[in-house]
DNA sequence: ATAATATATGAACGCTTGCTCATATATTCA
DNA sequence: TGAATATATGAGCAAGCGTTCATATATTAT
């Protein structure tokens, strides 16, 4: 069926989330819980402000919420659905 | 579990594929059966050099197959994973 | 209050991307 | 052979993206 433009548009926005590898490995272990912008640093290896802004990002697409305990906000997927996604690309990545 | 560089680079490109709203709708087309350059030009009011340079992305990620015809080329998906993401991500922006 | 810590934000910069336009290649037809 | 058609390709350009760096805001501790 034909896509009008305006669900072609959502989509690719979609995909965009998981189209860049340092937001692939954010969602990689947002997948196992909740965490700090600075755990996420720290185990991505990435400086605190680039995390941030990519948080930014994934918050204004519904991807993460955020939650804030203190001086610190810890961060968890919104759904399930990103998840899925990403498992779906994960296995064909690994096989096949 | 924690992605090597490599994995999640290869999970981004996966994903870049379906990350641009012309590529979706050359998708939503092939979805259909295999289709000529010009047919997905025209299909999609685009250029036919537009779509040609689109292709050979898709092309070099595996993600279509090109079988020539006479002067004319058509297109195809090359398996049915990218369809699944694509109806997944459908389905999510559909109905949320 | 002041300092320290955690995160967010804006500007700037280099890199990538998707297009157009011109041109090249391949195939068919006259 | 030469013209017409279908697609591919390369250069160039504007727009978008992901980072760094500097700074702002919010919270806690002294």
């Amino acid at each position: 069926m034909l896509l009008t433009e305006l669900k072609a548009t959502q989509l690719a926005e979609l995909f965009s989330a998981l189209s860049d590898a340092s937001r692939v490995r954010i969602i990689s272990l947002l997948i196992q819980g909740e965490m700090s912008v600075s755990a996420l640093a720290e185990g991505l290896k990435m400086s605190e402000s680039a995390v941030s802004h990519q948080l930014r990002g994934l918050r204004q697409m519904h991807i993460v919420r955020a939650r804030k305990d203190g001086r610190q906000v810890f961060y968890s997927l919104e759904d399930e659905h990103v998840q899925k996604l990403y498992s779906m690309g994960l296995d064909h990545v690994e096989h096949g």
